[in-house]
DNA sequence: CGACGCGTTGAGCAGACTCAATCACAGTGG
DNA sequence: CCACTGTGATTGAGTCTGCTCAACGCGTCG
């Protein structure tokens, strides 16, 4: 980690927060929360993973400080990155109602992630009328966020998928309080590639030329956006992910 | 509708149901629940919709009978197939928390959804903790089923593409009692092509290069299994989607 | 019967992929 | 301290899959 990228965003931080805004929008009572339910602070060093598909299910887990990716694999081996979480976003939703796990969540830096046991979770709700709902609202909005993407990756050629996925990061350091214009990608060209369906290669000219076309300046992982409307023309309107 | 297809798959019925197994795998007590959901049956035409994006989100639906198309649109017009919809499907589950539906659903043929009010499926719910339960459970089907095509859309060519929708397909009329081997599929190559993020033209070929190779025999929407194993190898091993 | 929607097929094109070389950088060990 | 190494990113050249444009056949419905 440079000295820049710390100064610019998604530093691994370790602040205690008590009312944490999800990634849905809702608010979430943490404090309320941890009344009925054992918190387990994990912490995730870079290529660590939460849990690996197969695993038993026994726990939700809410980001707290740096990034993951979930991972969905095929029984030949395929694998496709499905999805980027962040301080907020809650993980293992996705597995409720099953004994096991089905993908893998892998820290993409060093991270932190609560441990919500679901049993604790399940007699929480009983008591939280507040923390059924939230579930509830973060897994509609979990399907919203997927179809969303699979709207993307119909709809958008090579180019434009590379200026909507900049255009939703951005979006997403901008409402953690980052700077929307200035970031560092966490996540390998090739874990991008993997979630745009594309080939790192094609990801990798796509950012050239954005850069050539002064929509955005990049150098690595380092992305500064120097014209938003342009970027969203590309991207083919509004984008902005539900 | 031919006799023919009446005679093998999906022909709209209106028998009814006591005990409703979801696409989850997870059953439901149909009669339980209307004591305490006012259900109403709504007859849709082809092309007709269950509703469409932005409109004031009031009910949920279960289909009772035909079939339907989840449809995600852009601001700019550009619009994708998200997903079809059978008995037992739970529609809607999607938009819960938005004060509106998020996207269209759209009658493939003459079809029958029972609505069931979101206010009294609220309220229901302290009342059945197993329709609680059962919600939860479809939506989180729901996000994996998403993104076992997000893998599939990723990883596989135009022809594994429509190897794996015929497999799911099939998949889907055994699991309701019809035939796997013998179908008619009830949307359009256009709708097919949305789905698969592919153009018609090449859904037609992919078609009647599985036909030539005898893997599959078809006929316009009739199709008919001839090699499950052969299919199954061109998809990409298993698939089956959670 | 004619019109229209849907499906199939062909020919040519182009965008994304494959293969491969090079460069930048971080970590390691002499 | 610097050479060495390995990973990740960039760029180039050539290929091929899937797209575009277009014509035609089939079936349905007014």
């Amino acid at each position: 980690m440079t000295a820049l990228a710390s100064a610019v965003n998604a530093t691994p931080t370790a602040k205690p927060y008590a009312l944490l805004t999800l990634a849905d929008g809702g608010q979430l009572d943490i404090e309320a929360l941890r009344r009925h339910v054992p918190v387990r602070r994990c912490k995730h060093a870079a290529g660590q993973g939460v849990y690996r598909a197969g695993q038993a299910f026994e726990a939700l887990y809410l980001v707290h400080a740096g990034s993951y990716k979930t991972c969905e694999l095929a029984d030949d081996g395929r694998e496709q990155v499905t999805g980027f979480r962040m301080r907020g976003d809650l993980i293992g939703a996705e597995s409720i109602g099953l004994k096991n796990y089905s993908c893998d969540v892998i820290a993409l830096e060093d991270s932190e992630a609560w441990e919500l046991p679901y049993p604790a979770v399940l007699r929480a709700c009983l008591q939280l009328p507040e923390l059924q709902a939230r579930i509830t609202h973060a897994l509609a909005a979990e399907v919203r966020r997927d179809r969303s993407w699979m709207l993307m990756l119909g709809t958008l050629a090579a180019e434009r998928r590379v200026a909507a996925f900049l255009l939703d990061v951005a979006a997403r350091y901008a409402h953690m309080g980052y700077s929307a214009k200035h970031f560092i990608l966490r996540m390998s060209r090739i874990d991008m590639a993997s979630f745009l369906a594309l080939k790192h290669e094609t990801v990798s000219r796509a950012l050239s030329r954005l850069n050539d076309l002064s929509v955005i300046s990049v150098q690595r992982r380092e992305v500064r956006v120097l014209d938003v409307d342009g970027l969203r023309t590309i991207a083919g309107s509004g984008m902005a992910v539900s």
